[in-house]
RNA sequence: UCCCCGCUAGCUCAAUCGGUAGAGCACCCGGCUGUUAACCGGGUUGUUGUAGGUUCGAGUCCUACGCGGGGAGCCA
């Protein structure tokens, strides 16, 4: 009797004869031998059927499986260099359980609009496969930190009812009738429950209705937000810190082959180290109109400068190489594809020229009291190697919960996270007001009325405490440690504007 | 809301100056005993996003709209 396992236990049944459940994920045929690359949710196994082995019937029937055919395959493993995954099948057996045909994603090139399309099918691909796995991965991370920490999970309500400010980056939905919000945090939830279980978390989808069409947003993402008790400034960033080190940690540890297999830069992850780099705003401020900063703008648009030359003199050659006379298919397919990704690589680029000299001078004139853009955090985040803290913001330009500092009133105890390599804001957070005649002044500021936040100015009448916490997006964590392009392969079913299928 | 780019076969893309719409893949037929997006030979595949306009003639030029991609603002 054959023994059924799967593709990841291969290596401990070296010799045996093993059935192996799954999709056929791309076949190859030479004539007598049928190679069928099988995938079966654990990894990838290359299965040899030779012609003489089975009946020409069972061999044929092979031979013509279409792809994501699903199928049981039995035969000797064996270990063998040439094989993804170092193991191979050599079949005595093929079962077909289904026989498919036309499966629209081939092993060649496709469009992003195309994928998404076929997400619930893009799935079945080896990145796609190694993105989720490794989110899944984060995801228990998450949980198992604060568990193993003494956080008790507090879910927060979806329905949040109309809160003053912000409501236009809010998804409003009927509520018997009245307008109610999808939830953008659950942070003044979680400060109601912090006051009860000292620290506590939420962890769940949270909305934003944000028209943003950028590589960093989702409408519908994760955020885990934990709150602590008698804490200040300092002790949230140490929480947050020990935390992402934590999570990098244990994807280092447990998702190495799939890191791998996206080609993932593993020394730049190994490089997170605590303690992470802390910057004030104020002193990011200076950093951006520095002469540090301008010369690496300048250097960049240097580089992208000459990268466009480079590409277009490349695209140039492989153009007149793919027109010249006799040359061989496959050859001049190659090249067509060669060039597709220099063009590609060659418009990222020619926006890089574009936008830098903005990035310049919106870094050159920043002026105290702003908030940081998109392009002033990369800056920053770039001339560091580990994620580095921005903490002290004006508080002109954050939420009315904030803390402000004592010693400087201009600014609020906050913090946001820079993750390295350009991946932005990965958490934001801070201190919050618990001084309940500082908190109401500036629900007033905020032209918000103090009567919606009752129950909340309640948490600062009854024994409020110096207390914290922050919101982490699941996505971009994603993004980093993954080292992708593009925040929308990071969750199963994307939700961006204008998409919403499947 | 604003700026830039794109839309041609099921998929990825060509199409010179405005002059008969074409390759590869997928699929079908045949060949090949170590392939790695296999390869080689043959075959099938079109309302060029939509609606107007200019022109003897529009995939190509103009206008509007739609959809998608990237970015600004905003944000995790």
């Amino acid at each position: 009797m054959p023994i059924a396992t799967t593709i990841a236990e291969l290596a401990r049944h070296v010799g045996q004869t093993v059935t192996l459940s799954g999709w056929l994920y791309n076949s190859r045929s030479s004539g007598k031998l049928l190679f069928l690359v099988v995938r079966d949710g654990t990894g990838l196994c290359q299965c040899v059927l030779e012609k003489t082995a089975v009946s020409p019937e069972a061999f044929e029937a092979a031979r013509r499986l279409g792809q994501e055919s699903a199928l049981r395959v039995t035969g000797a493993v064996r270990a063998d260099e040439r094989s993804v995954g170092g193991h191979e099948l050599a079949v005595s057996e093929v079962e077909v359980v289904q026989s498919a045909a036309g499966y629209p994603i081939t092993p060649k090139a496709h469009g992003i609009d195309f994928l998404m399309k076929n997400r619930h099918l893009w799935f079945r691909s080896q990145r796609q496969w190694a993105i989720l796995r490794v989110r899944h991965t984060i995801v228990d991370g998450i949980r198992r930190y604060f568990n193993d920490h003494g956080f008790i999970l507090i879910d927060t309500p979806i329905f949040a009812p109309a809160a003053g400010e912000g409501a236009q980056t809010l998804f409003a939905v009927d509520y018997f009738g009245e307008p109610v919000y999808l939830a953008q945090t659950g942070q003044l939830y979680v400060e109601a429950a912090m006051m009860a279980h000292r620290k506590v978390y939420c962890f769940g989808p949270t909305f934003r209705a944000e028209k943003s069409k950028t590589r960093r947003h989702l409408t519908e993402f994760w955020m885990v937000e934990p709150e602590i008790a008698y804490a200040d400034l300092d002790d949230v960033c140490a929480l947050a810190e020990d935390f992402v080190y934590e999570l990098v940690q244990r994807v280092l540890r447990e998702r190495r082959m799939e890191l791998e297999l996206l080609g993932r830069d593993l020394a730049r992850l190994e490089a997170i180290q605590k303690p992470f780099h802390r910057i004030t705003y104020s002193q990011a401020a200076d950093i951006l109109r520095s002469g540090q900063t301008r010369t690496t703008f300048e250097a960049d648009l240097e580089r992208a400068k000459a990268r466009v030359e480079e590409l277009k003199r490349l695209i140039a050659e492989k153009e007149a190489e793919r027109g010249a006379a006799g040359i061989k298919e496959w050859k001049a397919d190659k090249l067509a594809q060669e060039i597709l990704d220099a063009r590609e690589e060659l418009a990222d680029q020619e926006e890089a020229v574009r936008n830098i000299p903005t990035h310049m001078e919106l870094a050159a004139n920043f002026e105290w009291g702003g908030d940081l853009g998109g392009s002033d955090e990369t800056i920053i985040a770039r001339l560091h190697d580990r994620p580095v803290f921005v903490t002290h913001y004006p508080r002109g330009c954050k939420a009315f919960y904030m803390k402000r500092n004592a010693d400087d009133p201009r600014v609020v105890n906050n913090l946001d996270l820079l993750a390295p390599e350009g991946y932005g804001e990965i958490i934001g957070g801070s201190q919050r007001e618990d001084d309940l005649d500082a908190l109401l002044e500036r629900i007033k500021e905020d032209g918000m009325n103090p009567a919606d936040y009752e129950w909340y100015l309640d948490l600062r009448r009854y024994g409020t405490v110096p207390h914290g916490g922050f919101g982490l997006g699941v996505e971009r964590t994603v993004a980093w440690i993954c080292g992708l392009k593009h925040i929308r392969e990071t969750i199963p079913f994307a939700r961006m504007m204008g998409r919403i299928y499947p």
